[in-house]
DNA sequence: CAGTTTTTTGACCAATTGGACAATTTTTCT
DNA sequence: AGAAAAATTGTCCAATTGGTCAAAAAACTG
């Protein structure tokens, strides 16, 4: 049987399989996925490498799934953004959104940054479409807002690279970080939160200086 | 002979080194340190793989020689704020060179990214002294220009991590980036510019809103 | 319980990869 | 030119790794 065109899965199955996507998530996202290996997903499943290959066909596979389980998690904040509230509360709750994505789920940052970085081999074509198309809707949205004088004049594709460059610093750069700030995560993410709520503040408002 | 403790280089062995060293960036920021194998770095810069590790005595080896070698650079436009310069200027120069390097260097970004994001094996060390002690002159200079009057209230700290992500998505990011806008560097590169120009000077200026 | 299906695993394999080494070629030095 | 040193390479090896497979174990079904 096939279990990829299987539509119902047993309860062992989902879960074995969410076992595995967890242990994978985890060894992916300190290795990369040439630097996973089988044996280390393996390990950190408590499964038998054998067993993991009857439920995926190939580590490729392992990774596939994993990745596209992440990339609506990733976007879905952008659809919270909403025409109609206030342009800076809603950017504001973006922004925050995405910290605490950070704070709370480093290792998907760091996998999703990973794949970018080597080329987005797997990424490049929901990239191009689906999160371009969802963006530019978002962005036409902050144009209309600057248009009405609710925003300070901003470029918005840039405005969005920069939430998403400064939020996931956190996550992807942890290391580097937390070399220079000993601090726990607690303080150190709200000291973040304070420190980009005042940029974006100074950033978006009208009456600027 | 032990090359590593050897002093002087003959005219082949500078050149070699050199010709490995280019090679082995291409393939370390395409792959990850893992992810490239000796072949490629071979293939790419036109030496046996023998040949290689007649200059180095393992692939590791030389991902330490790039490394190392990168690191100054990369942390050298830091060293060029001013103390005695006007503080926005200072940043903004600061800002620009960064921006700069992930344009024109964007390999060198991605390598250090990788680094970063894998757990910073071989320079967590130099980040947890070196770095950290040089940024926090800098981000002491920063709070005396606060004191001053001469900035806008920001914590230093956070104000550096977040020009580092600004800057190096650009380069780190590079096909996320895109895939969203169709442009070509130039373009691209002179836009980002003009908003990482007018985020700063908004944040930073001290007639606030 | 007995038969059937699903799950698990030990043993194994072929390909890749980092690296060793002796032999050969090239460069350098006198 | 000729000896010595340095550079280059073809060949080989052991370890790692992704993946196979047949047999055993466990779970499910009537």
């Amino acid at each position: 049987m096939n279990l990829i065109e299987k539509k119902t899965l047993s309860r062992i199955q989902k879960e074995k399989r969410s076992t595995i996507k967890r242990a994978a998530l985890e060894v992916f996202s300190e290795y990369g996925l040439r630097g996973a290996t089988l044996d280390k997903i393996a390990i950190a499943s408590g499964l038998t490498k054998p067993n993991i290959l009857y439920y995926y066909s190939s580590k490729d596979q392992i990774y596939f799934d994993v990745l596209s389980g992440l990339l609506d998690e990733w976007v879905a904040p952008l659809h919270d953004i909403s025409p109609d509230g206030d342009p800076i509360d809603e950017l504001l709750s973006y922004m925050k959104a995405k910290l605490k994505m950070s704070k709370q789920k480093p290792q998907e940052s760091k996998l999703f940054a990973t794949e970018i970085l080597h080329g987005a081999p797997l990424t490049q074509n929901v990239l191009a479409t689906s999160l371009k198309q969802t963006l530019d809707k978002k962005v036409a949205v902050i144009d209309k807002w600057i248009e009405e004088k609710k925003l300070a004049y901003v470029n918005g594709y840039h405005l969005f690279f920069s939430i998403w460059a400064m939020t996931q610093h956190y996550a992807d750069f942890d290391i580097q970080v937390k070399s220079i700030l000993n601090q726990n995560d607690e303080d150190l993410f709200k000291d973040a939160e304070e420190y980009l709520t005042s940029v974006l503040l100074r950033t978006l408002s009208v009456n600027a200086p």
